[in-house]
RNA sequence: CGGAGCGUAGCGCAGCCUGGUAGCGCAUCUGCUUUGGGAGCAGAGGGUCGUGUGUUCGAAUCACACCGCUCCGACCA
């Protein structure tokens, strides 16, 4: 099976999704129709993302514009994200807190590049009171902040204002602090999951008493959301350094995981930052050492969002909607009964019954099996489409038959059909109880994970070395599949990078990152010619 | 915020050019039939056609403004 997404033209022009459905429209169907649980296929990609969201019952905009709304499917799964990272956040040595939401906007100021890197996305509170005016209701004049407060971007500067207060002595550190939060940033295009104006993250920082122990803390977070993104959302990623230029405001580094989608484009998962002193000296964040003189310490911070999930529906997605990770679906397997208002659904209800009991007892990954049994009041055949499009792993029917034979009748959510026909599996109810269920979703996991591996493996391209092979790499319509291209360079910072940049901009490129795993000789520089230091991944990026 | 396109029932769409006061499929509700699984038949409910102003005897349809959405550009976790 191709895991390229589909090109425009390629397939019929519409996969419907129920028969009658096809009637309804208005195309001619040359080829047998390929019914889908979605309306739409991952050739037209931002369309088939929106309709993924929405069919899957993950989350929708609201009256706030650029502010979504995430429903409870959705939210189960970052749930899971947050428990298992949270998790292996806390087994790194960080604690959590909570900061106000709102920051001062003298604190923002503090640090010149961060000002200059988040003025343009600041939502600002500058009144705390109400009144009715000439019988509309606005802000009162009377009741203006002394000083406005932003709505937190990140929240480096009220943190470093704490650890300016807490940190005294040598002995103070490391100081390792984690929250978990939602941050607001003023975006011009958003998209649900990707880029909204208010989104839910965790941010991690800390300050050490000297650099070194500080880069190894940047980059042993990068190394936990690389293998978190791998080995739980089941998203290969290549963690590597951010170029000069795509640096977090106020960051002496900046290294990020980045992930593939099924259109190739690139998506940054994750961000680890290393701050030096820039933001200690900007806020006095000063310890005396063990020879009794005073330093600044050096900080980082990192963090992932909810964009998370954005990467986990463009990596996994296909034409019939959503298929989760076992690791983070809130449900990982649904009970379907087959009722059909006869006596014998007693007899099933009975069995269905049992069977969750019996499979909520089970353990993978670590915790207990979700397991749900699906008991609203609305038609089996419905249910089962409705949890092939949020993506269930494992999708259980139970009949009359079944329930009376011992048996269960179920489907893979990853690999769910055969050529056009849906995959039920029969196998006796122990069997799947003692090995199959927990087997299954292990499978599961690692054949999501492989997929996507593959298909970043095959899409990453080496041995261009000069700007035509770029261009003609990245030629052609926007509808088609670009992978990635994997260039050496010689690492021109500034202005001389600035060009760089631009020219890549008439490509619509962007650096990616430099990643970790470097060879130990380089092909002369693609943009200069100059010898070769790095090797950098471009690509066209969310 | 600039360029393009689009906003008609929960979803997907037709109607708009050539104004006469709303239609199709899916979904929903009711009844009957059917039942190893995305069922059939009959009937029903649901829309002040994004918002406002204007033109007109009359506006989903024409004009203007605003709002929202999508794509492209600038910005970004």
């Amino acid at each position: 099976m191709s895991v390229r997404p589909l090109r425009a033209g390629q397939l019929c022009p519409v996969q419907a999704a129920r028969p009658a459905l096809r009637r309804a429209r208005n195309f001619a169907f040359s080829e047998p129709l390929m019914q889908r649980a979605l309306d739409i296929n991952r050739s037209r990609f931002a369309d088939w993302y929106q309709a993924v969201v929405r069919d899957a019952d993950m989350a929708e905009t609201s009256p706030v514009r650029g502010a979504m709304v995430i429903k409870p499917w959705g939210y189960g799964v970052w749930e899971q994200i947050q428990q298992e990272l949270d998790r292996r956040i806390k087994a790194t040595g960080h604690e959590n807190c909570y900061f106000p939401m709102f920051i001062p906007l003298s604190f923002i100021a503090k640090e010149a590049e961060h000002v200059e890197g988040f003025a343009k996305e600041m939502a600002i509170v500058t009144h705390h009171r109400l009144k009715m005016i000439d019988g509309k209701l606005q802000p009162d004049p009377e009741a203006k902040l002394e000083e406005p407060l932003v709505v937190r971007p990140t929240s480096e500067t009220i943190i470093g204002d704490a650890f300016a207060r807490w940190i005294k002595s040598h002995r103070d550190l490391p100081l390792l602090i984690n929250q978990w939060a939602n941050v607001v940033r003023w975006e011009m295009r958003p998209r649900l999951f990707l880029r909204t104006t208010e989104f839910l993250w965790q941010e991690g920082h800390t300050a050490h008493a000297t650099e070194a122990e500080a880069v190894e803390e940047t980059r042993k977070m990068l190394e936990v959301y690389r293998s978190f993104a791998e080995d739980v959302l089941a998203m290969p990623v290549v963690a590597g350094e951010k170029p000069e230029n795509e640096r977090f405001p106020g960051a002496v580094n900046t290294y990020s995981i980045e992930a593939m989608m099924q259109d190739g484009k690139a998506l940054q998962a994750g961000t680890s930052h290393f701050l030096g002193t820039h933001f200690a000296e900007a806020q006095s964040i000063k310890f005396q050492n063990d020879a009794g003189g005073m330093d600044f310490c050096n900080t980082t911070s990192w963090g992932v969002s909810t964009r998370l999930i954005g990467g986990v529906i463009m990596t996994h997605g296909d034409d019939d909607g959503l298929r989760l990770p076992p690791a983070i679906a809130p449900r990982q397997i649904v009970v379907v009964p087959m009722l059909r208002d006869k006596p014998e659904d007693t007899e099933v209800l009975a069995y269905c019954e049992s069977l969750v009991e019996a499979l909520g007892k089970l353990s993978v990954f670590g915790q207990r099996v979700r397991v749900l049994l699906d008991l609203k009041k609305i038609k089996s055949a419905e249910k089962r489409w409705n949890w092939v499009r949020r993506g269930a792993p494992i999708i259980i029917e139970i009949g009359p038959r079944d329930a009376a034979g011992g048996n269960i009748t179920y489907m893979r959510r990853d690999t769910l059909r055969d050529g056009d026909k849906v995959r039920s599996i029969a196998v006796g109810r122990q069997e799947f109880i003692e090995e199959k269920a927990v087997q299954l979703l292990a499978e599961i996991q690692h054949s999501l994970y492989s997929e996507a591996k593959a298909r970043l493996d095959a899409n990453i391209k080496s041995g261009v070395t000069d700007w035509a092979g770029v261009e003609s790499y990245f030629s052609g319509s926007d509808e088609e599949f670009k992978g990635w291209l994997r260039i050496s360079w010689s690492k021109p910072s500034g202005a001389d990078l600035e060009k760089v940049d631009a020219r890549l901009k008439t490509l619509k490129l962007t650096i990616r990152n430099a990643p970790s795993q470097q060879p130990d000789t380089f092909a002369p520089c693609l943009f200069t010619g100059k010898p070769g230091v790095e090797e950098i991944l471009i690509a066209r990026a969310y």
